[in-house]
RNA sequence: GGACAGGUGGCCGAGUGGUUAAUGGCAGCAGACUGUAAAUCUGCCCGCGAGAGCGUACGCUGGUUCGAAUCCAGCCCUGUCCA
């Protein structure tokens, strides 16, 4: 239903964030007379965030520029387990020092997307490690728990609980439910927290904090999720030919991230631009109408709008220019890999490897022999060949989308 | 603790002594066609090597054999059932 009153939930429903709502009309009064702090909880599993988490990252952009406050909830102490929701397989347990570093990393991203301080609206980042440490119940969990098998517990008691789970459950990570219905409880206490958004995989944990709150404080909080984003021919969002999308610049270059929008399918469009990024309504509908080549305006659009908003402006500028230097003139823009070739002088195969462009020798000769190989736009057709760069730079290209520059060292 | 089933390449899943670097599917990469899209067709898809070939690999460790992913023993892990 469209018929919100609150800015923030005709936001949140117009530019399809919307998947399920645990009591859309009571959060929609809250939201009209009061500053609403919702949380996002992200796991520090990598050093980097993905796209797959951008999604939410959004929302609690949306979140703010409703005029309420976004709290980022780091895992600290729930990344010590891992949510097993919708996983097939446990987690790898990680040490302490892993997490910090990784919650140290990510933290970067955040401020790219919202604005923290300690205004009323301003977001703050928390880490539940702040709260669950205390407990003493994670070393708990992860020395002891860790053991017990919940498929087998529950096959012990009358509780026929139909796990149609094929692998194992364990004890440690059965509690990890517990655990962010408690990260909702202690929130709500600390901060006021109302609501917890998340993917749609999160409901379950979700719900679990909401029922916690009104059991034990008897105060009503709220639940969203979003819809799960999947691209228009049914596959997962975020993988590119180097892996995962990360949304560090350390992990992946401007210019890929903007690759990344730039090469998204002409049905998604429209839907991204409305998630992604932060462009009127009607101006999306006039760019998600352009039909054939036309759409691809709308994509570069959507690029430089996710990689100034990811990497800022200039970065999100290079990468453009980049692109339009590299494909539509067959040069080189200055965004492109650049290697470093020692005297000169390098074989073909080892420059392939050594731009990544191949993952070893083998594949390169492979992808030589399939023709995917030029330097300067010249099909190289020959393994033994060897560039020489007599001083100046060579565009090496496998394929048509994956580029880099060699230069002298 | 006992009985049974199972652990194969990024994932799923064949294979039960040599012809198996290991059928097939998915994912991925490239070529053709296009619009840096989708769909479709084609090729590739452990590493090293110009190549012949070599090295690794089927939970782990040993063993049998001219030869093992395939047989044997022990161990680890998972599932189902029984205590």
């Amino acid at each position: 239903m469209d018929s919100f009153k609150s800015d923030l939930l005709n936001l949140l429903y117009s530019r399809g964030y919307i998947h399920q709502l645990t009591d859309g009309e009571a959060l929609d009064a809250l939201a009209l007379t009061q500053v609403v702090p919702g949380y996002i909880g992200f796991d520090p599993t990598a050093p980097s965030l993905h796209v797959g988490s951008l999604v939410q990252i959004m929302m609690l952009r949306r979140l703010q520029q409703a005029g309420h406050k976004p709290i980022v909830v780091m895992g600290g102490g729930t990344g010590k387990i891992g949510d097993p929701s919708f996983k097939d397989e446990a987690r790898k347990l990680m040490t302490d020092e892993v997490i910090a570093g990784n919650v140290a990393s990510i933290r970067r991203v955040f401020e790219r997307f919202l604005t923290f301080g300690d205004g009323p609206t301003d977001a703050i980042m928390v880490d539940n490690a702040e709260w669950l440490d205390a407990l003493e119940y994670i070393p708990f969990l992860r020395d002891i728990g860790q053991h017990f098998s919940v498929n087998r517990m529950l096959s012990f008691d009358s509780v026929k609980t139909r796990l149609d789970r094929e692998q194992s459950l364990s004890f440690l990570e059965f509690n990890y439910m517990i655990l962010q219905a408690y990260d909702f409880l202690e929130l709500s206490r600390r901060v006021g927290c109302r609501l917890q958004m998340g993917g749609s995989d999160q409901w379950g944990n979700i719900v679990n904090g909401v029922e916690l709150s009104r059991r034990v404080d008897g105060t009503q909080v709220f639940g969203l999720t979003t819809p799960l984003i999947t691209l228009a021919d049914g596959g997962k969002m975020g993988k590119t030919a180097k892996g995962a999308v990360w949304l560090n610049a350390d992990a992946l270059s401007p210019y890929d991230y903007w690759q990344f929008w730039r090469n998204t399918q002409d049905a998604d469009v429209g839907r991204f631009l409305r998630l992604f990024t932060d462009l009127p309504l009607d101006e999306i509908a006039r760019l998600e109408a352009l039909e054939g080549a036309g759409i691809n305006d709308a994509k570069k659009v959507l690029a430089d709008a996710c990689t100034a908003m990811a990497h800022g402006p200039e970065a999100a500028a290079e990468a453009a220019e980049t692109a339009r230097r590299t494909f539509e003139e067959g040069a080189a823009g200055d965004a492109l890999p650049r290697v470093p070739v020692p005297g000169g002088r390098i074989g073909i195969v080892a420059a392939l490897t050594a731009a990544g462009l191949a993952a070893s020798n083998g594949e390169a000769r492979r992808k030589i022999g399939e023709g995917a190989v030029r330097i300067n736009d010249a099909a190289v057709t020959d393994a033994q060949h060897e560039i020489a760069l007599d001083g100046g730079e060579a565009k090496l290209s496998l394929g048509k989308k994956r580029h880099a520059i060699l230069i002298p060292a």
